[in-house]
DNA sequence: TCAGCGAATGCGACTCATTCGCAATATCGC
DNA sequence: GCGATATTGCGAATGAGTCGCATTCGCTGA
């Protein structure tokens, strides 16, 4: 976990997406709840709230773990988070954004990757059922990942 | 939970669905693997392990709630099972079969429908990155559903 | 810039789903 | 039918996640 160089970079948009999260957080904007969202949305992939907890006492000391799962459950309420178990049998969390959009993500480094070409109107659904929504989960391994072997993290349950 | 008429519903195949569920556990077929099985098949919708336990316990009375933890355990080992939260907080179980397939899950009753009809391989996935498997789950309501309105199980966690 | 209000936080206790260990029991091959 | 072995049930243990409450902090109006 070496985090280090992390603050360092400093993807286009990632300003923006920690001031969405923040307002989507609908409240005041306290130092925990900044350095949690920071957390979330410049490591960008699936994060243990105990790892999100580790992260944010950097630049809030004072964070509790309470306060993590509350800013969370606050994310989720907005549908601006993905959550899924580990292979370890942990809960990872990733910030993404609000509107719908399908995910891949990487079973070595648990980054999620954003895919907005959603041909979901497309698919077929079974007679009589009425569509009102659908999630689609791209399992596999990121660019990153398929030249550099360092796993760490690695989601579970894929397709049935 | 009035499940009295469902033993008297024999849809065709579930048998042979018990039977494949009872092998793919790998071991002795006992009283209260096969009830739990059977009232996994049966239901065929996503149920709680209380909810299990109790229709178990009707073929199988000494059934205790180890062992239907184990036993789906193993079932999930093999990919025979679709694990999904509720919109109640609680974990519900579905069976399906081994092979690969997609899922249609009826938000009101929690009923899951096997989607065969797999068009993966015209999904676009994002450059670079090299998809493995994938899952996708139809949220919606069923044929029943539509007409009837006895909501009772409801999925949670839809698309983000 | 400062005071006041209401929301957010931290702590620690608590809940509850799930797992574990072990003795008793049931199943399957012979 | 018998014995070896896997499975079960029980009850305790674990651990993630939640809750209540006193304290603190951030935002708003003066």
């Amino acid at each position: 976990m070496t985090g280090q160089g992390r603050h360092l970079i400093e993807r286009a948009g990632e300003r923006d997406r920690v001031a969405d999260a923040l307002a989507s957080l609908g409240g005041a904007t306290t130092g925990p709840r900044r350095a949690i969202v920071e957390a979330l949305v410049s490591a960008d992939r699936l994060q243990t709230p105990e790892q999100l907890l580790a992260e944010a006492r950097v630049a809030a000391p004072s964070t509790s773990l309470a306060t993590v799962y509350r800013t969370l459950e606050r994310l989720d309420l907005g549908g601006h988070l993905k959550r899924m178990e580990l292979a370890s049998g942990a809960v990872g969390y990733a910030y993404c954004g609000g509107s719908h959009h399908d995910h891949a993500i990487c079973t070595r480094c648990g980054r999620v990757i954003r895919v907005d070409a959603c041909a979901a109107s497309a698919w077929e659904a079974p007679a009589g059922f009425r569509v009102t929504s659908h999630e689609l989960n791209f399992y596999g391994t990121c660019e990153a990942c398929a030249a550099d072997a360092t796993a760490d993290a690695m989601p579970a349950r894929g397709a049935a």
